[in-house]
RNA sequence: GCCCCCAUCGUCUAGGGGACCAGGACAUAACCCUUUCAAGGUUAAGACCGGAGUUCGAAUCUCCGUGGGGGCACCA
């Protein structure tokens, strides 16, 4: 694509600990578009060192939604690589490595004190209205002190030992340099007393390790950022580029999505997760679409994006820091325009397993000319039964209420059904070209508004108040059809009128 | 409380000293098209958080406020 850029190496490493959330997704498309464009490869991480918070569901739902988004990993759980294992849990020996050459070189000791002890210290620094931190009990360990202890069976943590004074200086792509006072920087736990890495450690390791030149992450991350570029410097190693996105905000524009807002989108149907998208009948492209934007922007007016414009045109640089309130009707918006977007064979592709679900038996030479009929104006798919069902049904229910008024009562509609069906009868071909004319003659003929007759005709062929136009449902629903209809209601209204 | 980040229409954003009485999109309203609903077209309303600087000139640079967000775990 660029020629002047490297292949990246992004990887996507979630935490298998919920479902994947827009968040996330818009996370693992910007790696993934990073990856294309550049030639390089978009790996799936899975950072699994909590075995408390672990949910064997959430590995298989963070594949499928990222799988029907379209963003297939080239390297992962399931399609290996050259960085097995690409799962956290099974990376535990390389971590201790790590640490152990932390302690060696100076940069990190172990630390002794329990978990009651770190509570107290918490406390106390808390009363005193101090930032709780480790209070460096067991920094200055001697190397037989901490090795004696851990022969005498005590637990341990090994912790990172920061700088205490002086000034770190970080560089994030969209922020620029970022600095911190040491003195606020805390000894960061980098192995559990389970002997299990935690995140600070292990995601730096294995992003050196597997070769990550650009690590994309939640703002979330920016508080402990100094301690991870230093993580890298005390193991001599390059730093990839940091690029950290905006966290999404509620609609509102007030708070980030907590957990509790999460679950009362949910409940209001709005869509949060990647895995309800679909049964809301959003299609994937609008998905990516809606999320590509949100924080990133190509220009002052380009808007539609197909997977491949983005793969083109996305770009790092116009990432935007400042955080962003979700906007969910303008996902309704893009998932108009790429339903429109769509050929017509592959919009009626995409709109059969919604026929079917409802219980119609599909044919396939009906369902292209349905498609046309519907497509511009759907909007999420789970419309289109709504709109489209009554071309399967059999027979469909009249509403008498809509249909007979002060406007039009059933005599008259008796009457124009009449007048309709004598028409249709005599005509060989019913089209456009030779009903629209006679119709209109018949509403003169009626003293009614051509449009009242449209009306009456829509409602008696779909049992509709809206429906794609009369003279694209005809053809559709064939003559034999157009005239039961016609028969039953001219029944029906006669009866009415007795 | 402490640390860090952010700040343009209700929302997403363009803008990176003069091209801006600030452009686009969603949503809203009106109109046109029209057999309904969409789609499409036209239009309306709607923003540079505040204050100091720097400069001939600031939405754009600096500082201070304010507001919002994030973080302060043997979670990620």
């Amino acid at each position: 694509m660029s020629p002047k850029q490297d292949p990246a190496r992004v990887r996507f490493a979630p935490s298998p600990t919920g479902f994947l959330h827009i968040g996330g997704a818009r996370t693992a498309l910007y790696d993934y578009l990073l990856a294309r464009q550049s030639g390089g490869s978009f790996i799936l991480r899975i950072e699994d060192t909590d075995q408390k918070r672990y949910q064997e569901s959430a590995e298989s739902d963070f594949k499928d939604a990222l799988y029907w988004l379209g963003l297939v990993p080239d390297e992962g759980p399931d399609q290996g690589g050259s960085c097995s294992p690409y799962r956290q849990s099974l990376r535990k020996g390389i971590y201790q490595d790590h640490a152990e050459q932390l302690i060696n070189n100076g940069n990190a000791f172990y630390c002794f004190c329990t978990p009651e002890q770190l509570n107290q210290v918490r406390e106390d620094q808390m009363k005193r209205k101090e930032t709780p931190h480790y209070d460096g009990t067991c920094r200055n360990l001697s190397h037989e002190q901490a090795a004696e202890r851990i022969q005498a069976g005590e637990s341990y943590v090994i912790r990172f030992k920061s700088p205490q004074s002086g000034k770190t200086i970080v560089r994030d792509l969209l922020r620029g340099e970022i600095t911190v006072d040491n003195s606020n920087l805390d000894d960061m736990i980098l192995i559990k007393s389970s002997g299990l890495a935690v995140y600070h450690l292990a995601a730096m390791v294995d992003d050196h390790l597997m070769g990550i030149t650009h690590v994309i992450r939640g703002s979330e991350w920016l508080p402990t950022f100094p301690i991870h570029a230093l993580i890298f410097r005390a193991l001599g190693w390059q730093e990839p580029i940091w690029v950290h996105l905006s966290v999404f905000l509620k609609p509102d524009g007030k708070g980030k999505m907590s957990k509790r807002d999460t679950e009362l989108a949910q409940e209001k149907g709005l869509p949060i997760f990647v895995k309800d998208m679909d049964k809301m009948g959003y299609l994937p492209e609008s998905v990516i679409n809606w999320i590509a934007l949100m924080g990133w922007s190509f220009d002052d007016k380009t808007e539609f994006f197909t997977i491949d414009d983005l793969i083109e045109k996305f770009s790092l640089e116009k990432l935007n820091p400042s955080p962003a309130a979700i906007n969910f009707s303008k996902l309704d918006h893009f998932n108009g325009l790429h339903i429109r977007n769509l050929s017509p064979e592959d919009f009626a592709a995409r709109i059969k397993p919604w026929f079917e679900n409802a219980g119609f038996i599909v044919e396939e030479n009906k369902l292209l000319q349905i498609a046309n009929a519907i497509q511009t104006r759907t909007k999420k798919l789970t419309e289109v039964v709504d709109m489209a069902g009554f071309f399967f049904k059999e027979d469909i229910d009249l509403v008498i209420d809509r249909i007979i008024s002060d406007k039009l009562n059933a005599t008259q509609a008796a009457e124009a059904a009449h007048k309709i069906t004598q028409l249709f009868q005599n005509l060989e071909v019913i089209d456009l070209e030779t009903a629209e004319q006679p119709l209109r003659d018949i509403a003169v003929d009626l003293e009614i508004k051509a449009g009242q007759l449209f009306g009456l005709l829509r409602e008696i062929l779909t049992g509709q108040k809206v429906s794609p136009p009369i003279f694209d449902i005809i053809p559709i629903l064939g003559r034999e059809k157009v005239l039961s209809r016609l028969e039953n209601a001219l029944g029906i209204f006669q009866n009415l009128s007795m």
